[in-house]
RNA sequence: CGGGAUGUAGCGCAGCCCGGUAGCGCGCUCGGUUCGGGACCGAGAGGCCGGAGGUUCAAAUCCUCUCAUCCCGACCA
């Protein structure tokens, strides 16, 4: 008996976008909780989107002038110590290596032995470590600017966990680099933070708005955090990549000392950039929809499901000699630099079944081959961002080009939906109460559901966000970049007066 | 770390209130018929009921503790 449901994924956005989100990895076979604590399993089709994420972004950094190099997981307490700001803003989600050693307990256990002298934390960020060795590479003005990245895990011990999101451990790239004046510095961190962005909106179709961070949001130890946030179908805010210009502070405590070119010495200009797994959390709440994952096709692991349907052996001998045929033509073919994918699915299931299979992976485009193809010369094309019963017959001649162009088309209406999503959801408001009224969920079983983002005057004062977020949940997202947020109005807190409007929005 | 909820087969659940040694749907395996929106028939396999104690003749069920997950707070990429 079919089961007739109507969306492959329960329950559905609207229902519970929580859980629609877990269900989602799951049905996508992206990623799994691990026996440990907060810490995720990232499973083949979810860890080849971090694989596409990396290898784009490696070659955007290279041609930014960027070097990859690999720092210790471990950093001596010390040196953690050593910048103040910085020691507290990570103190309380440090996991902290104290031994070096098991010894048999004697009741057929383990125990842990050989305490260090010195405990190691293990990084939650690699400033401090990073600085002691650039303390030794950089000597004079001609060593600089010095451009490093480092791919690497790193261990935050969260409180609350969610896969992608927020785990233990997670993937991420973090850039640091040093330069020999403040202007240099400032340059480089909005420069990545334009990688970021172009990134963001070029290859994750995530629309992203470019801002700085208020105080209370800043990296510890910055002297400003600059950052892209980008718009949940929950209308909440992630943070999808930060860069932040550390002014002398890191120098200062780590030693990066320079002779100019005056002759004197002096601390240096660092910064510190980065992204992380968090990404595909960011993809997969911004496109999915209730049939389980959507790709952007220039991360998607793969592109085009080959779903061969016959009858019988006579059938199944012609339509997979004629799907071979395809799979060696659709071979070789990009999507500007992105190689193009195929998977063939001759797996001995339902053609519905294997359909569906790919529909909840989110691979962009699944073509059917059946005995009617075979002797029409054509397929059946359908593409993951338009109804699955929506499909097309292309004949074999058209079929390379149209994979192409289709997948081209599909980028830019994926990338155009998160934009009339954002833009639908995000609105000025000028009056107190719109704004509290903005922010009150509509149904209170389910407060996730509420306005959007918003975009208010603030007159700069910690004390107005500060009692914003304590009634509201609300926070300032950013500062945003842009002549069209400058103009004069009253904090829509205080009434004071405000030269820029903000973002504020709920958060991840 | 505080408040709430939930842990029973791979997944989703029932059974718990009122103790008597575990069931349903899906999935899985085998055989056959099928295959263009989640196929069907037949035959099977699979769980010491999250863990540890306790009460009892007897515990999935009652009690205590513990662990995990989810939701809500606090914190955060």
């Amino acid at each position: 008996m079919a089961k007739n449901k109507k969306t492959a994924i329960e329950p559905t956005r609207e229902d519970n976008y929580s859980e629609w989100y877990q269900q989602v990895i799951k049905a996508a076979d992206l990623a799994e909780n691990s026996d440990v604590r907060g810490c995720m399993v990232i499973k083949p089709w979810g860890y080849a989107i971090w694989e596409n994420i990396q290898r784009i972004l490696d070659t955007m950094f290279r041609e930014t002038g960027h070097k990859n190099a690999y720092f210790p997981i471990f950093i001596p307490k010390s040196y953690f110590e050593k910048e103040a700001e910085h020691v507290e803003g990570f103190a309380k989600e440090c996991a902290i290596v104290t031994h070096s050693r098991l010894e048999n307990d004697g009741h057929g256990g383990l125990k842990v032995a050989g305490e260090l002298t010195e405990p190691y934390i293990v990084r939650p960020t690699s400033e401090t470590i990073i600085g002691a060795s650039f303390a030794k590479w950089v000597n004079s003005y001609r060593d600089l600017p010095l451009l490093i990245n480092q791919w690497a895990n790193i261990v935050r011990w969260e409180m609350r966990t969610r896969l992608f999101l927020r785990t233990a451990e997670f993937l991420w790239q973090e850039g640091h680099t040093v330069h020999e004046s403040y202007d240099d510095a400032m340059v480089e961190t909005r420069k990545m933070l334009d990688v970021y962005s172009d990134f963001a909106e070029r290859y994750l179709a995530l629309p992203v708005i470019k801002g700085e961070k208020t105080d209370s949001e800043r990296f510890p130890g910055a002297v400003s955090t600059y950052c892209i946030e980008s718009m949940m179908q929950d209308k909440k805010a992630l943070q999808s990549g930060t860069s932040h210009f550390l002014g002398q502070n890191f120098a200062k405590s780590s030693g990066i000392k320079f002779q100019n070119r005056a002759g004197e010495i002096e601390h240096a200009w660092t910064t510190s950039w980065g992204v992380s797994t968090r990404l595909i959390g960011a993809l997969i709440m911004a496109h999915s929809d209730d049939n389980g994952l959507v790709l952007p096709p220039k991360v998607a692991p793969a592109h085009v499901a080959l779903i061969p349907i016959y009858r019988n052996d006579e059938e199944k001998a012609a339509v997979l000699e004629f799907a071979h045929k395809i799979e060696l033509q659709l071979k070789g073919l990009y999507l500007d630099e992105i190689k193009i994918y195929s998977e063939f699915d001759d797996r001995d299931l339902t053609s519905s079944e294997r359909n569906w299979y790919w529909i909840k992976k989110g691979i962009p485009l699944r073509i059917e081959i059946g005995p009617r193809d075979v002797s029409g010369n054509s397929v059946m094309v359908a593409r993951r961002d338009k109804d699955g019963r929506d499909k097309e017959s292309i004949a074999i001649e058209d079929l390379t080009n149209y994979v192409v162009q289709t997948l081209a088309n599909m980028q830019d209406n994926i990338l155009n939906s998160a934009l009339e999503f954002r833009s639908q959801n995000t609105i000025k408001i000028d009056d107190t109460k719109q704004f509290y009224d903005f922010y009150t969920p509509r149904n209170v079983a389910q407060p996730e559901i509420h306005g959007g983002f918003a975009v208010s005057h603030w007159c700069g004062e910690s004390a107005c966000e500060e009692q914003i977020k304590t009634d509201l949940k609300v926070t300032i997202r950013c500062i945003p970049f842009g002549d069209e947020y400058i103009e004069e109005g009253e904090c829509i807190k205080c009434g004071k007066v405000s030269h820029k409007r903000v973002i504020f929005a709920k958060s991840y």
